[in-house]
RNA sequence: GGAGAGGUACCCAAGUGGCCAAAGGGGGCAGACUGUAAAUCUGUUGGCUGACGCCUUCGGAGGUUCAAAUCCUCCCCUCUCCA
């Protein structure tokens, strides 16, 4: 706890790491005055129901808005369950899945449960904007709209390379940032923090609530995490992220999977590295003292041991020398039970076999792999594409070095579903 | 309302009657190599089949043709300019 800490000591602690802190003398004159009032400051996360998996990028801004926990401050975590229905203008979706109540709720705790990983319970208030967003009449609406301009929504980099591009942008999508302004305006935010791809809606968030008499939020913004591909940002739909909640192992081998060059940025971002730290590492790496995979290594058990404590690192990192370095089979194989139905006089095509186990997505896919010597059955590797086998219990069935399979050949096979 | 351009596989994009299950790139997957699931290189990337081959797919529905992503009709959607 560093709780009671001077309002200027607070600036300083609150300001590292971002990308932009404006304004800087604003947050520390609302910090003293709310020191005086003996007040937390009211601190904004807002949360696309959509994907309810945290993730390391999450995590950057989420670790940020622990930081004010500590000093004191109180964080609402807005769920969007009405803005997430106007759809995210950002980036390439085309169109929300209109979510159930149900849906939002279920997504609701599942967020709830991942973010005290890093919150404290104690000091965050998870909200939901369809509480007030949901109940503004039409008359409101058009209130809202009419405090901000057409050419100043278009300075936002986003919709003007899309309507340059000739992508549709739609006019709802004008509503996004108005509607995530009105949050703000109805929680009387002292400060959004969020990845600084927000930063236009924060700001244009300042703008409307001084029009409704507010004072404006302080707005922070924190670098956005690079995803495994280093070239996008890290995101469920892309495919390119590590949550917070996967299995340890996942974790720990996707992170071994990022391409070397984002090895510092991961550090600095996803650990508590600071920057001398890091810069060390860095020349290290260029003198040739330290291997880069043994850096990454390093990376991986560090945001293991984050999320999922000391044994888990250990036991990931194991894992992954086993099945990588050594070749050795996965710590956990799934059993597949086969339907003696499959077999034709005691043997079933392998091809079809590995699609029924679901290592390959079909049988033409299966065929594939067993073309690339991609396929190993106890151990060797079959190739041919036709090639048929004699199941027995306990077979285990390679694709890659990932996948595995143990077959189960069970001689009651009562199924009842 | 008028004029024009477009909608192709997971994504971008070529293809304007048969040689098209559809070029190329990205992404994915597999193999080689390695220091790792990095980088690089190679292969592969709709489904069914041991195989010959068959089936489904180029916005949607019909039609012409021995043969349609490609031609015709209607419909839906997007963009640009004009009003």
């Amino acid at each position: 706890m560093t709780e009671g800490l001077s309002p200027s000591r607070q600036v300083e602690i609150l300001r590292e790491g971002a990308v932009q802190l404006i304004e800087e003398g604003e947050l520390l004159d609302r910090l003293e005055r709310a020191s005086r009032e003996g007040r937390p400051l009211r601190v904004k996360l807002g949360a696309d129901p959509t994907a309810p998996d945290i993730h390391l990028g999450h995590a950057v801004v989420l670790r940020k808005l622990r930081q004010f926990q500590d000093l004191g401050h109180q964080v609402y975590f807005v769920v969007g369950d009405f803005t997430g229905r106007i759809g995210d203008p950002s980036g390439r979706s085309d169109t929300r899945p209109l979510l159930t109540e149900e849906q939002v709720r279920a997504n609701a705790r599942t967020y709830e449960r991942q973010i005290h990983k890093i919150l404290d319970p104690e000091r965050t208030r998870v909200v939901f904007n369809h509480d007030w967003l949901g109940r503004l009449s039409f008359a409101g609406v058009v209130q809202l709209a009419a405090k901000y301009t057409v050419a100043r929504m278009l300075e936002r980099d986003d919709y003007s390379r899309r309507f340059k591009a000739g992508v549709p942008v739609y006019i709802h999508e004008f509503l996004y940032p108005l509607a995530q302004a009105y949050d703000s305006v109805h929680l009387r935010v002292d400060v959004e923090i969020g990845g600084s791809d927000q930063t236009f809606n924060f700001l244009a968030t300042r703008e409307i609530m001084r029009d409704y008499g507010l004072e404006p939020q302080i707005v922070l913004t924190l670098p956005l995490l690079e995803g495994l591909d280093g070239v996008e940002k890290m995101s469920k739909s892309l495919g390119n992220h590590v949550g917070i909640a996967d299995r340890p192992q996942e974790v720990y081998g996707r992170l071994m999977s990022i391409p070397d060059p984002l090895i510092p940025r991961y550090f600095e971002l996803c650990t508590g590295a600071g920057p001398d730290q890091v810069a060390a590492m860095v020349q290290a790496m260029a003198r040739g003292d330290l291997n880069p995979r043994d850096a990454k290594a390093r990376l991986a058990a560090e945001v293991v041991r984050l999320y999922h404590g000391d044994e888990a690192a250990r036991e990931a990192a194991e894992e992954f020398d086993a099945v990588f370095r050594r070749g050795d089979l996965p710590s956990e194989v799934p059993d597949y039970r086969l339907d003696p139905a499959e077999l034709e006089g005691g043997r079933v095509g392998l091809a079809r076999l590995l699609a029924l186990t679901g290592l390959a997505a079909s049988a033409s896919e299966a065929r594939r792999l067993l073309a690339q010597g991609g396929v190993r059955v106890d151990g060797g590797v079959v190739a041919g594409e036709g090639t048929k086998v004699r199941p027995r219990d306990g077979m285990l069935l390679r694709v890659g070095k990932r996948k595995a399979v143990r077959l189960r050949l069970g001689t009651c096979t009562i199924r009842d579903d």
